[in-house]
DNA sequence: TAGTACATTCAGAAGTAATTGAAAGTACGG
DNA sequence: CCGTACTTTCAATTACTTCTGAATGTACTA
């Protein structure tokens, strides 16, 4: 590979890595997820290893949150004892991923804090502008919950950019 | 204030700060926003270090990221030395806000980084999969820079609830 | 101008999260 | 079964982030 190109991929990773810190998420995961979407071919614990400088046991460790976010696959070859990930490879269906990722993990909870909140703070009139305000990020709340809900259980990811695109269009 | 209130708005302050936990944002940070949206009057760097036990440092601090964020405004008394603090009232306006600086602080410099691969990574055929990838991402990201920009434009903050309910409606 | 009442800064302490690497686990092939 | 080739776990370590509080800065008042 081009030395150019080489040092493209590797700005690239470090980009999503950077990204990945200011999301909240793990750097070195956002590295891996960075990795295997440009990697035209399956990659081993190995492999990854080597390309980033991480230890075995990190390197296990990140690949399972990257599957149980739903962004990476482990296949198996057979004859090869080893394991391969490779990335989801539509970006759109990536995108729908963490959509419901997102969802579950950060607002669905928020949700239930301010219900439970809602529930203890009783009807006294002293606790009506409390209530108040607390209905109010409910209902903000509970909107972008349908939308993230809504973009995570798109069937088919291509209408997505369809979707969007047409809004782009019209506003 | 009745024992249960209380104990309902001290819930709340920690919630939304383990939410802020969860999305990347100081937890510190967030429970000052919480204390500031539900109280009714405005607050003094010494109540919100004595309702949370932190610091006057960190109180500074952390207020000072809440303006900077657009989500509190400092107001001086006249015949009062002290500085007073109060968050944005309106929920929708303090969306519009939050969508605007995450659109500033964490996507653009995203498209930025993927631009500079793009054209660090040259025209070479054996790059081609690689411009590919990062085309399809810029398109995705260039999409959510977009979606982000028109929320956190609304001139009138009380037309996106509207906006989004119609959304829901539809749906 | 000095004194007072507040706010800000920042070096170091405390706390939290990420990482390592070696030991333990798993499963396949013979 | 056993050895081999791999993966996972986790206690200890390292790196990073947040927090503290004393020193410093600012600005009003008398």
């Amino acid at each position: 590979m081009g030395a150019e190109l080489k040092s493209a991929k590797e700005k690239f990773v470090e980009s999503w890595g950077q990204m990945g810190g200011a999301w909240g998420i793990n750097k070195t995961m956002a590295r891996m997820h960075a990795l295997l979407m440009i990697s035209d071919v399956p990659l081993t614990a190995d492999d990854i290893m080597a390309a980033l400088a991480v230890s075995r046991g990190n390197t296990s460790m990140n690949l399972r949150a990257l599957v149980d976010w739903g962004l990476v696959r482990r296949t198996s070859l057979p004859r090869d004892r080893k394991e391969y990930f490779t990335c989801e490879k539509d970006v759109w269906t990536m995108c729908c991923r963490i959509a419901r990722e997102r969802k579950k993990r950060e607002i669905e909870p928020v949700i239930g804090a301010i219900d439970e909140c809602l529930k203890e703070a009783g009807g006294d009139k002293e606790a009506a502008a409390f209530r108040k305000k607390l209905n109010e990020l409910l209902e903000l709340v509970r909107l972008l919950d349908f939308v993230l809900g809504k973009v995570g259980n798109q069937e088919k990811a291509a209408v997505l950019p369809k979707v969007l695109t047409l809004l782009k269009a019209m506003a």
